[in-house]
RNA sequence: GGGCAGGUGGCGGAGUGGACAAUCGCACUUGGCUGUAAACCAAGCGGCCUUAGGCCUACGGGGGUUCGAAUCCCUCCCUGCCCA
């Protein structure tokens, strides 16, 4: 048995329906992954995260290698046993935080640009508190400001000590407003850096080369061929879509139609409900994104109508469900009313049934896409 | 009845003659958030005018001093503590 197996393939799209092995048990594809930064789903328990429907998480390298030690998780029995999540695991490599808590933070940017920005990231440029060298990047920690060193042999040295089930190799994510001259330098250093993911990888786990390249069709595609040709488990496609999510359907088939198909693809930190559809049409098996737990926290349901904001004073006089159409614990027990006060009320309970709640959408949601697929309508 | 302290925007609480429509915090309203430095961040928050800006009403009530008062004086009302 392979790790990953295709079902089947659409005939009216890209997508695709598979099934991916870990010895954490099985992932049935295409599907949304939580994030679990910090080795949590933020306010929930493990066991409650379980009951979302969710098949695997997305822990993160950085934070973990600051907080608390990759050696600690490892004498605990790994990042599962730690964290009490018997289910497959995945770790991201830190090569975000070369951008969030970079170019990123500098210029107050995400992935996508909401419109067009005057700055550019010139060819030269460093961010003010992240320095990128050759073999990695230097980082100020946010935990107590020492100055620490990753690059793919420390990223793949503490991916190994996490033990996720499946880890990514350690790239740039880069910026929106990065310039052509910029991304393409920064493409050739992460291309050599996932060779030296490669090289230093344990074996023992399942390693994820990652496309890069920006909103540069050629270098998108260039990363796509020279990523693909690499012995990888499976690919992450990251970095960033350019000033509107009308570009990012377009990236992301440029790369795809490149990939070696019979491989995983993972889109990086994307996954609005808007876009999962698509993404999943594009041909994409996971896809994880923050989108669930972190507008749980503020406030927000997203519903088979919609997001709502339950922080608004008029959702207090209102009985209903979250969702009339979910079956999640929290709808079948709690009103609206209940959770606009919880959450008025600076409680934190109503972030813990938001999050339940979203997670459990957000998996719900897969699912109808996935049975979609086997029927033949998507 | 006497003594002391005090009454400022929805709340708490600064300010004690001009830089005050009034520091700051909370609450509230709106907006932002896509491999999470994120239970966070930003803006607004007396009324009116479309903005720059301007006008009006305001620091318990009333009266006064002054070019000018939330700030000084008189008086009344109210609150808290202490003494009878």
């Amino acid at each position: 048995m392979g790790f990953f197996r295709i079902i089947k393939e659409s005939d009216k799209s890209h997508a695709r329906l598979g099934i991916l092995r870990t010895s954490h048990g099985i992932v049935e594809t295409p599907a949304f992954v939580p994030v679990a930064t910090q080795a949590v789903f933020k306010t929930l328990t493990s066991k409650q995260a379980r009951e979302t429907r969710s098949q695997l998480a997305i822990a993160n390298t950085f934070h973990l290698h600051l907080k608390p030690g990759e050696k600690t998780i490892k004498r605990a029995g790994g990042l599962g046993a730690f964290m009490a999540w018997p289910k497959p695991l995945m770790t991201d490599s830190g090569g975000f935080q070369i951008f969030s808590l970079g170019f990123g933070s500098d210029f107050g940017t995400g992935k996508i640009l909401k419109g067009k920005r005057a700055e550019k990231i010139g060819i030269e440029a460093q961010p003010r508190r992240v320095e990128i060298t050759e073999a990695g990047a230097w980082f100020r920690s946010i935990v107590d400001g020492t100055r620490l060193f990753i690059g793919p042999k420390e990223s793949m040295k503490i991916q190994s000590d996490l033990g996720a089930d499946i880890i990514f190799a350690f790239d740039e994510c880069t910026s929106p407003i990065a310039g052509k001259a910029y991304t393409k330098k920064s493409l050739e250093r992460s291309h050599r850096w996932a060779e030296l993911s490669l090289a230093y990888h344990s074996k023992k786990q399942k390693l994820f080369g990652i496309i890069q390249g920006g909103k540069y069709k050629d270098l998108r595609k260039k990363s796509a061929r020279f990523i693909g040709a690499l012995p990888f488990d499976g690919f992450g496609i990251g970095g960033e879509f350019g000033d509107s999510k009308k570009n990012m359907m377009g990236m992301i088939s440029w790369v795809l139609n490149e990939l070696p198909p019979e491989k995983p693809r993972h889109l990086l930190g994307i996954g609005h409900p808007d876009d999962i559809k698509k993404i999943i049409r594009a041909g994409i098996d996971l896809f994880d994104c923050i989108a669930p737990t972190h507008y749980a926290r503020r406030g927000f349901a997203f519903t088979s109508r919609g997001r709502l904001d339950m922080r608004k004073i008029s959702f207090l006089a209102d009985r209903k469900p979250l969702d009339s159409r979910c079956k999640c614990d929290v709808c079948r027990n709690y009103s609206r009313a209940y959770i606009t006060h919880l959450m008025r009320s600076g409680e934190i309970t109503g972030m813990s049934l938001l999050t339940m709640h979203n997670l459990y959408y957000f998996n719900t949601f897969v699912e109808e896409i996935r049975r979609g697929i086997r029927a033949g309508r998507i």
